[in-house]
DNA sequence: GTGAAAGCGCTAACAC
DNA sequence: GTGTTAGCGCTTTCAC
């Protein structure tokens, strides 16, 4: 039960050679004459000899280790990109250490600091907002830090995102053609930058276009899950709204059952585009219209970006943003389109 | 841009204290004046020192760093047991390095010898089955590894779990006292052990006591997601069962969704109970009546399991058993129960 | 192409 | 209560 017990030194030892030739062995390195290559494998095979990345870690600085902070891997818009991020980190040969933030400050610098004592070489951040002391966690890390699914209000930080205020605007847009006035906005906070500077924007923007004015009473703030978008959708029903456009998948999938739950008839009375396109979005009967995003390629994007950082190379852009679509399903009727 | 510049020497230099006592400080070593560990303090924060992880873990031979391998996050199931494990984990201060193993055994292989190298403190492992290539990597640890929602044959590793077999046996149940006598069993592969060896046994179990005959052409073998599970729908529609046992999910929402699509009216002309009773049960129209198990409890519980064998403490039960129960729901005639 | 030796930043005896 | 001193297992100059 004791850790590992067979060394650089003892390959070496064996092999007669210095761990210093073990070590390039090991890593790969060209200067090695090729029968002292496999004398040295050979030994290496024969002692189980499984290098020790904290050492390494220690003597290189570098761990091959990245950071990934996640509001929580329960929600299904954030595994995914957690998905993304770790299938590209796996294909650098990078291990991820995932840290659940819940989406408290609190939490969110916490780990951010065990992140940092840990060493890693950079860290990929997920999250709703972005405030100054989680700005201030990325100054002080010595190591780049990109956000996925985040919009950096003051863009310091690189990111990876799609347009969320076209991609609003476009499902407004659809609802508006098929002649609705009453449209509810479901998002989360709109103390969220993303939500009150994007999302909400462009919807606005859908409004303004088909001289709808603004109602503030469409506008309803939930908590991105399914509860919460279950109890909005008694509000919603109560608002008058025939049509309604949701942020987010679980969130969506709360509207429409309970809409329909409280006698609510969708699409026919009501109809629903959702935000995401997660898995979720074809569970629900009838299925969600969606606005589609790469969920997962946000992700691997992010990856990589962050892969090119730690290799100090330069990015062609510092905030990349990735095709949003349409899905047409059930939730809104079919000869609109 | 480049790593942690201020060590515990210079805070020792600084302080006018040696690097002994500044490291007693920062372990909360009982055995230092609380003068002198003011002064320390107040230097650690002057100069923003923050401690090396990497080094601490080199020369204590402890990472605080777990393992956690997951066949895919994106599945719900795992991603709340993966919520519960890293819940615990931060309570007890370990950081944990995620891996997605898509239940191939070459990734789950390649993940184990990644985590060992960089020398985790334990491992909490996920999956459907274990095979041996997969036992001899366990073996070849040197840390603990705990199984959670997954059971070993041979009972070798410690594991947290529910009691499948009785857990199927009272579902089934259910469905023949209701009258059923045409039963599907919907479930993933065969070969693994648990299905085969649990979950099919306590079908059979309860199908015996009402004397049912088992037959073979009711069970149906999927791959544990939404697609599959919609798929196996015609062939359990022409199968002529009027019920169905669902071993999860996701699976199960495909089924119901399957079915329905295919007019099949749930529950009125099939009843369907599923296995995990996630997020998705609820989700699905009808809602799903499920089998119930504490998902979030079997991570946690797994993740402190591990500790106290990281502790060397004795564990008073090697493989633990959560309890497991019935929610009704929408998708089981109401008068039925 | 290979070796010697000096760290990397910390913990853990052990001494005082 | 505090300091000294070896390492922990590797990478990385720098020689040769």
């Amino acid at each position: 039960m004791d850790k590992q017990t067979v060394t650089i030194y003892d390959v070496a030892r064996e092999a007669k050679v210095s761990m210093a030739t073990v070590s390039r062995v090991v890593n790969g390195n060209a200067n090695v004459k090729a029968e002292t290559k496999e004398k040295v494998n050979a030994v290496i095979a024969k002692l189980g000899y499984r290098p020790n990345a904290v050492a390494r870690g220690l003597a290189s600085r570098r761990t091959t280790t990245i950071g990934v902070v996640i509001p929580d891997v329960t929600n299904h818009y954030f595994a995914e990109l957690a998905r993304g991020i770790d299938d590209v980190a796996a294909m650098y040969h990078y291990q991820i250490i995932l840290a659940n933030s819940d989406e408290s400050n609190t939490k969110e610098i916490q780990v951010m600091e065990n992140l940092l004592g840990k060493q890693v070489d950079g860290i990929v951040f997920m999250g709703n907002i972005l405030n100054d002391d989680i700005r201030d966690e990325f100054k002080k890390a010595d190591v780049p830090v990109v956000l996925a699914g985040l919009l950096d209000e003051y863009e310091e930080q690189p990111s990876v995102n799609i347009e969320y205020r076209s991609a609003m605007s476009d499902a407004t847009t659809r609802l508006l053609q098929a002649g609705h006035t009453k449209i509810a906005f479901v998002t989360g906070d709109l103390d969220h930058y993303m939500n009150k500077a994007h999302k909400l924007l462009g919807y606005q923007d859908a409004l303004a276009a088909y001289d709808v004015a603004y109602d503030e009473k469409l506008v309803f703030q939930g908590t991105y899950d399914y509860q919460s978008g279950y109890q909005l959708a008694q509000e919603i029903k109560d608002s008058e709204a025939t049509a309604a456009i949701v942020a987010n998948d679980e969130m969506a999938a709360g509207v429409i059952n309970g809409l329909t739950d409280a006698g609510v008839n969708v699409p026919d009375d009501f109809e629903i585009i959702t935000g995401n396109d997660s898995k979720v979005a074809v569970i629900t009967r009838p299925q969600l219209s969606s606005i589609t995003q790469p969920i997962y390629d946000i992700g691997a994007v992010a990856m990589r970006m962050l892969t090119k950082l730690m290799n100090h190379e330069e990015l062609a852009v510092n905030n990349i943003v990735l095709p949003h679509g349409y899905v047409d399903r059930g939730s809104t009727k079919h000869d609109n389109m």
